[in-house]
DNA sequence: GGAACCGATGTGCACGGTCACATCGAAGCT
DNA sequence: AGCTTCGATGTGACCGTGCACATCGGTTCC
């Protein structure tokens, strides 16, 4: 349509040259901020490109520099809210670092589809990967077929051939279990993430050292699937007997979930039974009771590893990671254990209401 | 590390073609099923594809075909569940067509936060684009800048310069209203979305209908921005004059805060006030009262985008679109109307409880 | 039995950038 | 003055793949 294209294809850095009377060499230069050209040249070249709505062709950048400017994500369960939350953050920050960003989903939870994910990421020729897909199993896929870039996951995984955000999952759990503790709970059920994943396993730590910790007696955690769903489920089945006081769930939904059964048995959070959550979804402060949860900065943690992950990929000296640790918000939802343990009350009170929004 | 690998360099065609001892062009063809090519000749292709552990190169491919077998999304608030649900399955269909996807997240909401992420976009070489960024806004910066590549959006906007999923919104929100007026409710409130936005619309126009339908008063809609905190603080300000008896929410999280002011002030959902959301988020069954809500599945709309947009792409003739009306899912949130509007009596009973999991 | 055709494969170039090296005039140094 | 250095620019090759066209042996057809 422009009168200066000379074919129907979109326009290179030769037609650029031609317009402006230049070598293409040089308007490569002007595109690649070379410090020897002439402001004057500059100008023309770059009004060339104005006029003939230039766009350099990435493909063939990246064919003659072997740099595709992509990071690859691997994710799993990208559609909870932690997971979505750090995905948008690694792309606003590698956009602003001027890369691209690819995302593969596993599909399913079998190897396969971890490795189909993966060899999916690596047809793309990814300059580096940030895993978000805590499963153990992951790390093993990516132990067998390495995938020769850097990558970063933002789970700890104890491991060394990577480096791993530590949001230091285990001391929230155990700040968790301790408010319980604290608040005179002694029969505590700790409602976990599945059997794989890697910060079920950090959150499950957390509980259990602190229970350690208090020398209290230690009921088996219940493995559940993160979802409200199972949370509901898991409530009705444990409320049929009534040997415990307080519940810590691996994250809120699981912790919704329960609260709802608790409603359904006919008994009161807190009055009969504290709960406590991990994640602080952003509606957790509405629900009844709001819930006492710890907080973690899932944006943060996305923008950091991409910060840690291109400073690999530009072969710079990696720092050390300093942990963070999450903060525990205390809302409605915990209480003081109730003093008498009374099978048969349903009805008990509903003391320590301090709704905070 | 391969013996058989040259250089340093990853094994291109030339170096699979001269291991299989063919051409460059077999291998080539090879890896296009072109039809004419000896099963004998394939399998020594293949197999010294698989002693190199060949990979094709997509910048090489991208830059002779001049396709880059990717699609943009162009997204907004990519952290709500509806969005990020979508995404995700965009994601996984994409990868099913042999496509990839590049997202790219508006960040503020001005024009130029707009053209920028489109402009990262455009410079990526994408062959078509989703717009899951459903502001009004978007639409004229597209309209002003076209990309040049077939479009898809997952909200209907009216304009026929693109193809439009159409999830009818607007029906579902007329019956999530309709269903407040049969239970005798005559002050509703509608809790709408932020201005801009094409759903909210949809959403407010379907109260509105019903409304007009059943020839109730009009009380002005409140503009919210979807989040529970908003739902909450409205709520506050609200129920300062008790004089509705019904609060349709453009969406599960303002309806879910708007609760917890509801309870905040003493008062009962459904008994003083019935409430209804828009989504369907997995946890509106779990809170308190569950949430009466309209449902729609998010997955499957991200994934007939991508089917209606590879269409396009493939030049394919691109059939009529039948809406999709979303489903009202009746919980414990709404029940019917109290009959005498008691403006003291904050402790109204509850009935109608039909919770269901 | 020779022309036309077809299946299977090879040859060379083009895609749109960047890199290494060449060129060339002006300025700096001895 | 002559040599070196440097800034500003040009020339040609190359990255890995696909396309257009050429080649070549074997059938088919009249």
């Amino acid at each position: 349509m422009n009168p200066e294209t000379p074919k129907g294809r979109a326009p290179s850095i030769r037609d650029v040259a031609r317009l402006a009377e230049v070598s293409h060499q040089t308007v490569s230069r002007v595109l690649n901020d070379h410090p020897s050209i002439r402001p004057e040249t500059r100008e023309r070249v770059l009004a060339a490109m104005e006029t003939l709505q230039y766009r350099p062709n990435r493909a063939a950048r990246a064919l003659v520099t072997s740099r595709s400017h992509t990071i690859g994500v691997l994710a799993s369960t990208s559609t909870e809210y932690g997971p979505a939350t750090s995905i948008a953050a690694i792309e606003d920050a590698a956009r602003e670092h001027g890369y691209y960003v690819n995302t593969a989903n596993i599909a399913d939870q079998s190897a396969e589809g971890i490795a189909d994910a993966l060899e999916h990421l690596m047809l793309q020729a990814i300059e580096g990967l940030v895993v978000i897909a805590p499963q153990v199993r992951v790390f093993e896929v990516l132990a067998a077929s390495p995938v020769g870039v850097p990558f970063v996951s933002l789970q700890s995984t104890g491991r060394s051939d990577h480096l791993a955000l530590s949001v230091d999952q285990v001391t929230g759990a155990r700040r968790a279990t301790q408010h319980l503790i604290n608040l005179g709970h002694r029969q505590i059920v700790h409602l976990a993430g599945p059997q794989d994943w890697i910060e079920a396993e950090a959150r499950m730590r957390g509980f259990l050292d602190a229970i350690g910790d208090a020398d209290l007696d230690l009921r088996p955690p219940i493995l559940g699937d993160w979802s409200a769903d199972f949370g509901y489920f898991a409530g009705r089945e444990l409320l049929r007997h009534r040997d415990f006081t307080a519940v810590f769930a691996a994250n809120d939904q699981m912790a919704i979930g329960f609260m709802h059964a608790v409603r359904d048995m006919g008994l009161d959070v807190p009055g009969d039974i504290s709960v406590v959550g991990f994640d602080d979804i952003p509606v957790a402060q509405h629900v009844w009771p709001p819930l006492t949860t710890v907080y973690q900065d899932y944006r943060e943690t996305g923008r950091r590893a991409v910060a840690l992950l291109l400073n690999q990929v530009h072969g710079e000296r990696v720092l050390e990671v300093e942990q963070v640790v999450p903060r525990l918000v205390v809302r409605g939802s915990t209480a003081e254990a109730p003093v008498v343990r009374a099978a048969g009350d349903a009805t008990g009170g509903a003391p320590g209401r301090r709704s905070r929004v």
